[in-house]
DNA sequence: GAACAATGTTCTATATTTTGAATGATCGTC
DNA sequence: GACGATCATTCAAAATATAGAACATTGTTC
């Protein structure tokens, strides 16, 4: 139900009210709170729920929800006075997608390379060190799969495209091991055993995961140049352990070809 | 390029003004404004741009963009100094998707009528009787395109879904009109005219749009009530005008079963 | 059906955000 | 390579959004 990034979130309050005092605009980091608040939930909050989950205060948080409501971001039930978000989400989504040349130039690739190999390809962005976010997705309709859905966000460091965006980025090791140390494995890796691993991404260009974030699953991950500095794409592979044996080699060269082709397309430098 | 609603859109500086101005959470307004010039716009833009555009104080339109920048729902390029629409917007549409019925339910059918008259299905969501939102949609022929036109907004009344909204919506004729003044149509009807149209479209229980909202193409749509009061969504059929011919009557009766059976796996009283 | 409890909403003093000018950075031009 | 202009950013005063209590409304229990 919830996100794998949501689901360690152990209070929500302490984190609003942080990111609140330290904003210049706490009535924005509120919305959003409110706004992921009811993307979270499965049923319509009242106001008071929804203060008493964030830590804010009812009346602040009745004239937040009158303006995203205002907004058409949010939907409000005049009945049960309850508040959901509201169909203005999409209309902002399909702008994002509309606008965004790794989708379009993302698509051809996954489907292909999902056809091929029988498994479920992602188009993946990074968007800081915080999180990475499901942009493109293709499966190959036979059979069992692992499926996620477009939106959906992941840590940033998590499994094969972590390995990628930690490669890569070129950040400083302090603040690789803190965030590492927040992650949630199925198998978790030794933070040298992962640094090495970081090393191998380098030379190979692309990453693995073999059951490590998920027990029997194989990712594949390779970044996507956008331009120069850090990859901020990858294009990534997930197959049933098992279902993918041999052919594993093929398909690290395909993803790494295809995503060496669509960085050129992006013109970025490879 | 842009939306249907924002073409006619002479001075986004007085309505913005206005709104701030009446919000008891200006950040709020502001931001859901600037959120969606950066939909609008092709290209990211810079603070000063924007803070021109919405006649905002570009300190104040500097500490917005910050806010949104921190919650992932815009992007910052450090380099240009330019803003843009983040992929976080993905996530918060991705959860309004699973959390609403309609879709899930309204799916199969468009796809069924889709097929069975070749033509283009969309299931609608109005809010209020400012817009409707495209949530759903199917295509005879290939229907990938399909997710970049989710989210597309219409002003409320236009067309045959606006003819269904108004007819069934119990509005205050005064209001109505004030509105019904401000759409832009290719053929516009006379508000006598339509007002006749709205009576029949309550016998009927369809509307029929034949080229008045486009020119050449004929939309007819069928309310779909999730409970009692007024319909929130519609089922709704777009052909070019010739190409339907005499399947009209087929399409239409069709057309009002799938809604009458969805508004009963709805829990709506059809 | 009445009293209670819980929730939503309004109100006003105060702490805060907003404002608009001043500063610093960056780009394009000569 | 230096100048001018544009843009992003900072800062302190002033307008205003926020917090917390009071009030109103709704739903629930006896």
């Amino acid at each position: 139900m919830a996100d794998p990034v949501t689901l360690p979130t152990p209070s929500p309050v302490r984190k609003v009210a942080r990111a609140v005092k330290d904003s210049k605009a706490p009535a924005i980091t509120r919305a959003a709170a409110i706004l992921r608040l009811l993307g979270r939930s499965e049923r319509p909050l009242g106001v008071q729920a929804i203060a008493k989950e964030l830590g804010l205060v009812p009346s602040t948080c009745l004239y937040v929800l009158r303006a995203l409501a205002e907004e058409e971001l949010v939907s409000f039930d005049p009945d049960t006075k309850r508040y959901a978000l509201e169909a203005g989400v999409l209309t902002l989504a399909r702008h994002w997608l509309r606008r965004d040349p790794f989708n379009d130039l993302a698509q051809p690739h996954l489907d292909r390379l999902a056809a091929r190999f029988g498994l479920t390809m992602l188009g993946v962005q990074a968007v800081g060190l915080d999180h990475m976010i499901v942009v493109a997705m293709a499966q190959s309709g036979s059979g069992f799969q692992l499926s996620t859905q477009v939106g959906s966000r992941f840590p940033a460091l998590i499994s094969a495209t972590g390995r990628c965006i930690a490669a890569f980025g070129d950040y400083p090791v302090a603040e690789l091991k803190a965030r590492f140390d927040q992650l949630r494995w199925d198998n978790p890796p030794a933070f040298d055993d992962w640094m090495e691993q970081l090393r191998r991404t380098r030379e190979q260009g692309f990453a693995v995961d073999e059951g490590q974030y998920i027990a029997g699953a194989t990712v594949v991950s390779a970044p996507v140049w956008k331009g120069a500095g850090r990859p901020v794409h990858a294009l990534v592979a997930i197959g049933i352990g098992a279902a993918l044996g041999r052919e594993l080699g093929a398909l690290q060269a395909a993803l790494v070809e295809a995503a060496g082709a669509l960085s050129g397309q992006l013109g970025g430098g490879a």
